[in-house]
RNA sequence: GGCCCCAUCGUAUAGCGGCCUAGUACGCUGCCCUCUCACGGCGGUAACACCGGUUCGAAUCCGGUUGGGGUCACCA
């Protein structure tokens, strides 16, 4: 039985997503939807989004309406699916049990399925005896079971589970990233595809719903990799009794891994996809970093646009080694496309990070404020949490403001604050140009400090902190009074 | 343990037999810019795991070794 696998190329192309809705989103799974979606929009083929609920004590409908959540905030649309329908649905697997006890039915009369009665403790105590590892599993014994085998089981009260007959040849695949990958015929055994109660396994319903939905390109996780021959066995019986006319090709991505050489658990905050947008991460920017992870766009440039992804995007140029999750370099990236923003865009996205500082909607003043603040913060972030600490000085009262510990000037900030502050009130033009004119002859020019001396306290009185955007134009926005009402209230301190 | 996958600077990658005394980015670091922090500019640091083979020529092809990872569920 030679494999006819898929040779889809064009539009014809579907891949799909199936994550099962337990926890919160990983990012090695947004990496695969990523690349699912960026394959199914470079070929102008479809992407399919299905749900594989079938475990009912993991799912929750929370997890499920965050994966929505997750694909949605990132701009990866789905062409067929949950939400928005389609002809094969329905596309969550809790609502298609009809369907697969028919698919069951007719690989049990073709002969695909045999009744295994053995529990897992049996079957170690049968390995144990025969001298055979327990590690190597089920041993197909229960393919030549009689009929009165059978009976005499049910007659102990056991209900069977069904197996599939796997054949006994070596099976190889094309795999899209790693190339041909061959089994050696007993390597892959024959599985249990439906359980003693009736329900059908992951094992069984993710390739039946592929088959059924007319995949044609399995992107998944390299941990499926080697469930992969066993699911071409499924695939070759699914085709036999009409199911399906083609195996999908079967791409396996590189793992997703954090610090070490371990798995980015999902127990790691930087592997929750909501951790990173509550940071402050934009999504052009987390696509692009996630993009990176096993995938290039040329040699000499790594920050790109979604289209310039989506023009590039082939599988076959995908990394075969695992790829560790680097914040640091993610932080970069993203810095990288806030400052790609324009004005208006950057603000506007601002406002989900300051709501500490900054009513919903914004006031006019508050919004004026931004408008001028807004430039002078957009270059010197690196994700959108870093706001409230930059900006929100601007939106606290005079008398309200406080001074980090490590901000207090020492010795000699009372004569600059007194200083700067009797040449400033003389000041008409309250420009940044002018305030720092006019700061600069004061201490500068006329007591002879270093701008470092000169500058520290003022940077205090004004934000009360040791770091801050720029201090002139700080002070332009806030305006004369404020700012002298600061640097007043400062040396009052001192 | 069986089977499978993987192997280029600390990290992500470029490289698909000669363009490689191995490029780019992040990181780290020196200098410049500078009111702080950033941004930006110019430098520096640092890698083909090992051993054989094929070839006139190997990071690139083949074999082995070593090291990592995955998988062997009536979870997904």
């Amino acid at each position: 039985m030679a494999p006819s696998f898929s040779t889809a190329s064009g539009s014809d192309v579907r891949v799909r997503f199936c994550p099962s809705p337990t926890g919160t989103p990983h990012v090695g799974l947004i990496r695969t939807a990523l690349f699912n979606w960026a394959y199914a929009r470079h070929t102008g083929g479809k992407l399919i989004f299905r749900i594989e609920d079938t475990d009912a004590a993991r799912d929750s409908e929370e997890s499920y309406e965050q994966l929505l959540d997750a694909l949605r905030w990132l701009g990866l649309t789905w062409d067929e699916g949950v939400e928005t329908g389609g002809p094969n649905g329905p596309y969550r697997q809790s609502q298609r049990t009809d369907i697969y006890l028919e698919v069951i039915g007719k690989l049990k009369d073709a002969g695909y399925l045999y009744e295994s009665f053995v529990t897992p403790d049996e079957m170690e105590a049968r390995n144990l005896a025969a001298g055979r590892d327990p590690k190597q599993g089920y041993d197909n014994f229960e393919r030549s079971l009689t009929e009165s085998d059978r009976e005499a089981f049910r007659a102990e009260g056991r209900q069977p589970a069904l197996r599939l007959r796997v054949p006994d040849d070596d099976l190889s695949f094309d795999d899209l990233v790693r190339g041909e990958i061959t089994f050696p015929a007993g390597s892959f055994v024959d599985f249990v595809v439906v359980r003693p109660n009736g329900a059908p396994l992951y094992t069984f319903v993710n390739p039946v719903d592929d088959a059924l939905m007319g995949i044609t390109h399995v992107l998944r996780g390299e941990d499926l990799l080697s469930s992969t021959p066993r699911q071409i066995a499924l695939y070759h019986a699914l085709i036999d009794i009409g199911v399906t006319t083609f195996v999908p090709r079967f791409g396996h991505l590189p793992y997703v891994m954090g610090e070490g050489n371990k798995k980015l658990s999902k127990r790691d905050p930087e592997a929750n996809l909501f951790h990173h947008r509550d940071r402050g991460f934009i999504p052009e920017g987390l696509v692009n970093y996630l993009a990176l992870l096993g995938w290039s766009l040329t040699h000499d440039r790594d920050v790109f646009s979604i289209d310039e992804m989506i023009a590039a995007f082939d599988v076959v140029d995908v990394n075969p080694n695992p790829a560790r999750f680097d914040l640091k370099k993610a932080e970069s990236i993203n810095g990288d496309h806030i400052r790609l923003l324009a004005a208006e865009d950057f603000e506007a996205r601002l406002l989900p990070y300051l709501t500490d500082y900054v009513s919903d909607p914004p006031t006019p003043l508050q919004k004026a404020i931004l408008r001028e603040a807004g430039p002078l913060v957009q270059e010197r972030m690196a994700v959108l949490g870093e706001a409230p600490g930059l900006l929100g000085f601007l939106f606290t009262a005079d008398d309200e403001l406080e001074y980090d510990a490590d901000a207090m000037p020492g010795e000699g900030a009372d004569l600059v604050l007194d200083a700067a502050s009797g040449s400033l009130s003389e000041l008409n033009d309250w420009s940044h140009e002018q305030i720092e004119r006019v700061l600069r002859e004061a201490l500068i020019d006329g007591a002879g400090l270093k701008p470092r001396v000169a500058f520290g306290p003022l940077r205090t009185a004004i934000s009360g902190k040791r770091i801050s955007p720029p201090l002139f134009e700080s002070m332009e926005i806030l305006g004369k009074e404020s700012s002298l009402a600061r640097i007043d209230r400062l040396a009052a301190r001192l």
